[in-house]
DNA sequence: GACAAAAACGAACGTTCGTACTATATTTTT
DNA sequence: AAAAATATAGTACGAACGTTCGTTTTTGTC
């Protein structure tokens, strides 16, 4: 839906508190009740541009990545769909802004993002799994500990680039990866 | 100032957006204009909570850390008063969800928060320099690399511990950390 | 105790917020 | 072609927003 992408497009700018019913329509053209007759509150809204954001997420970021060879070329296919990801977003990541806006804000909103960063956290693990698998990562390698590392390792990613302006994060981010990678092997 | 922790504490829950003159002021038992007074716009206001907030801060993540033996002790001392002021907010770090928020909203707060990132990503340098000099980290570190690396480890702890209920992130944090540390001796 | 300065007050400004109704087009189904 | 369902618009609402104003209360100094 156009209003959905609108809106993830907004919340990635401002958060998904900022965005307001009002300035989306005015985005879409259209007027306020009209858009709002699609939701039925905020609440909905904000939940339906989560789980819009995530389908996109999945098809751009994760399904790519698994469909590359096991072990640490989809590894890195998954790092580099997630660094495309951000940036092709205007903001910034919706579910990073939002992991920090609904830490503490209890509801259904909360609850969803949960869910989705738990599968996120899910899909890292699988991901070092199968490179134990293919025996690419050694057989007692932590899963869990990855999975950690990694999204860390995006996290970091995600200020330097967003907040400072700093032309080197990239090269930084790659060397990260090459020693995070070479720590599990 | 008494206002000004109120303000900290609220922002650590809301963010510094969330932060209203009228929720504030009731929060004070004061009228709004009351405490309007004391600030002269809400730009102001949000501008002298961060500035609060890098005073508390300084003194009590790294003065202390500071007065510790340069080298790995300072490192750890670093880190721990660092998970320590995290906890010690009721929501989370203020800095990291102000990271989040003002990434894409240009004006005088996205300034000042800039300026203190960039002089908090200074410090993890200078403490990785001095890691150098006292021979506990290799001669060639990369100090940069090394403040990426590190701020990039208390990202992922702050979102695991605050977002997610893993009771294993302090365990996690901490192998992280040992293993980064052994990376640059 | 008088007096100036600082701090807090209550009321109102115009705007925007989310939400609730009702009415009019547009599309789909029968 | 009629009927039913859906989408959009219009208007209004109470509350909260940041801000301004003039007035009262508190505080410190002589």
């Amino acid at each position: 839906m156009a209003i959905l992408e609108a809106g993830l497009d907004m919340a990635s700018q401002l958060g998904l508190e900022g965005v307001s019913i009002g300035s989306l329509a005015k985005a879409m053209n259209m007027s306020k009740s009209g858009l709002f007759a699609h939701f039925q509150s905020k609440e909905n809204l904000q939940i339906e541009i989560l789980e819009y954001a995530a389908r996109v997420f999945a098809e751009s970021v994760i399904v790519p990545a698994l469909e590359t060879k096991p072990g640490i070329p989809r590894i890195k296919a998954l790092v580099n769909n997630w660094i495309d990801w951000t940036s092709q977003l205007t903001g910034g990541c919706i579910f990073v802004s939002a992991s920090a806006d609904y830490s503490d804000r209890p509801g259904r909103v909360r609850e969803c993002l949960l869910r989705q960063q738990n599968d996120w956290i899910d899909c890292l693990r699988r991901i070092a799994q199968s490179a134990i698998t293919v025996g690419e990562f050694r057989k007692d390698a932590d899963c869990e500990q990855f999975a950690f590392d990694l999204y860390s390792l995006l996290l970091g990613f995600h200020f330097f680039d967003k907040l400072l302006d700093d032309s080197e994060t990239r090269k930084r981010q790659e060397q990260a990866l090459n020693q995070l990678v070479a720590n599990y092997q």
